[in-house]
DNA sequence: GTTCCGCATGAATCGATAG
DNA sequence: ACTATCGATTCATGCGGAA
């Protein structure tokens, strides 16, 4: 088995990413610092400014992208002055500007949101996790993240109607054996574009950090053993710790000292025995 | 109690909604025609042309909303060569160009989603309710819409509703129904901006029929008894249903004959008793 | 009257084939 | 070349009939 590499750099990824070649990523998944009013997380940009801030960074990652490579960008809108603020949907239109192809928009629904209550909304409890390519001709591994089929299937698959023979036989039955096979021994799912994750509450040293298992989901669907995954604002180090333990080399970008140190701190931990588990 | 309206017009809602006067509608809530989508019954709108296709409606909308009124958008973008097209964010920009707060983003999670399978992507999940109002001051009762807290809950309240429809019309019980309410009230939470609702399979009429609890849920959330509740693309007319037991007048307006039809004999449907359950 | 079970169908998307 | 049609693929739900 080969070393899986995990670098964490210390900078701004519109520099850092300078340095590394074209076409080099497999999977680029980030949840960057939400645009914000407060001037002490990351330089704290404004709403309005959000747009032409990330779109210099973005440029970056297009070009050490690989063809076959995807783009995950985690972002949810504030609410400014009573309304969601426009930069996200914004930025998806200059993202398609600049390149990218705007393939999907995964659904990160929270299932332990943070409380509170406001007379005129209620609790956020989902996030945008956008989808961009390079190319149509992108990779993506399916097989890796099914999931149990539901309980339905068990009374279901005993018989199957008519319709289901008509459906799947347009050209009598001579594809049919080999579907109905397939039916039976089917024990798994696709899954859909909504993803139903808690948010680790766990943390306090970093209060952006996805869970674990979301740049696990993507990781498993959008990559390979051995390949590479950026996070050009890898925070606590969250998805790089991902990577390393489903065998992907990865490269991590944070322009805080603190998360720095703390992204260092998180990867020279052993890797767990898990590690078989995740890679199922 | 006073009779409650619920008026269904043929027709298009740019010239039906011009007979009524400003000010006049507490919600508008609608599923309108997705681009492409049902092109045989209703001409098919390309998704290059959705959005100026769109903006004279909703401009009548806008007029006939009042002041404290929202208005509720249930649209999704289809896919368009590989990508996601963006319509439907330009609408929202453009929206807000009109006159429209975008005051937030709800997420109907559907449950029963499309089957199928592609290289490239998942089944879609999910659809966007988008928020929209005049002003920051609208009217919401957030009290209306409390969910039972954890899944064990749910499955006990929906229990309870069957026994509560019986005690209604039989006039038994009524002790126990003074303990249902207490133990419901301790155990109810405000609602996240996440609904999950299963798709109507069975109705074979209308191709696109939202789950009546869809509108019911908007209609308890922003409106209170006798407000009027106005839908331009009734289709089936399930608003007009939910708007009728819940005691609002309603409006809809629906350019398809055979769904005029449809609308008119679904509201010819006599009330059920489980208005009272509804209402709570 | 319950519970169980069979079954049709739904805002879909892709790729190949035909005009 | 570019558009239009068609077949293949797939899962969860509510309804109605049966046990």
């Amino acid at each position: 088995m080969s070393e899986i590499k995990s670098d964490i750099h210390f900078g701004d990824c519109l520099e850092i990413l300078a340095t590394y070649p074209d076409n080099f990523f497999d999977l680029i998944i980030t949840s960057p610092p939400y645009a914000d009013s407060r001037a002490n997380s990351y330089g704290g940009i404004k709403p309005d400014d959000y747009v032409a801030w990330f779109l210099p960074r973005s440029q970056q990652m297009l070009r050490v992208l690989k063809p076959t490579g995807t783009f995950i960008l985690n972002l949810k809108e504030k609410v400014v002055q009573g309304e969601r603020h426009t930069y996200v949907i914004e930025l998806i239109l200059e993202l398609r500007k600049q390149g990218w192809l705007w393939t999907e928009e995964f659904m990160w629904h929270k299932k332990n949101c943070f409380p509170g209550k406001w007379p005129n909304r209620f609790r956020d409890a989902w996030e945008r996790c956008l989808q961009f390519n390079k190319t149509k001709k992108f990779n993506m591994y399916q097989e890796t993240v099914m999931v149990p089929i539901g309980d339905w299937a068990k009374k279901r698959l005993k018989n199957l109607s008519e319709t289901d023979k008509t459906r799947d036989t347009s050209k009598v039955g001579s594809g049919f054996g080999k579907n109905v096979s397939n039916w039976l021994a089917r024990k798994m799912a696709y899954p859909t574009n909504v993803l139903h994750l808690a948010t680790e509450t766990g943390n306090r040293q970093h209060s952006a950090v996805f869970p674990k298992e979301l740049p696990t989901w993507f990781i498993k669907l959008f990559t390979q053993e051995n390949g590479w995954v950026l996070d050009p604002f890898c925070g606590a180090g969250t998805t790089c710790q991902a990577a390393q333990r489903l065998s992907r080399h990865s490269v991590g970008i944070e322009i805080k000292q603190e998360y720095y140190d703390l992204s260092k701190a998180n990867l020279s931990t052993p890797v767990s025995t898990t590690l078989i588990l995740d890679s199922l």
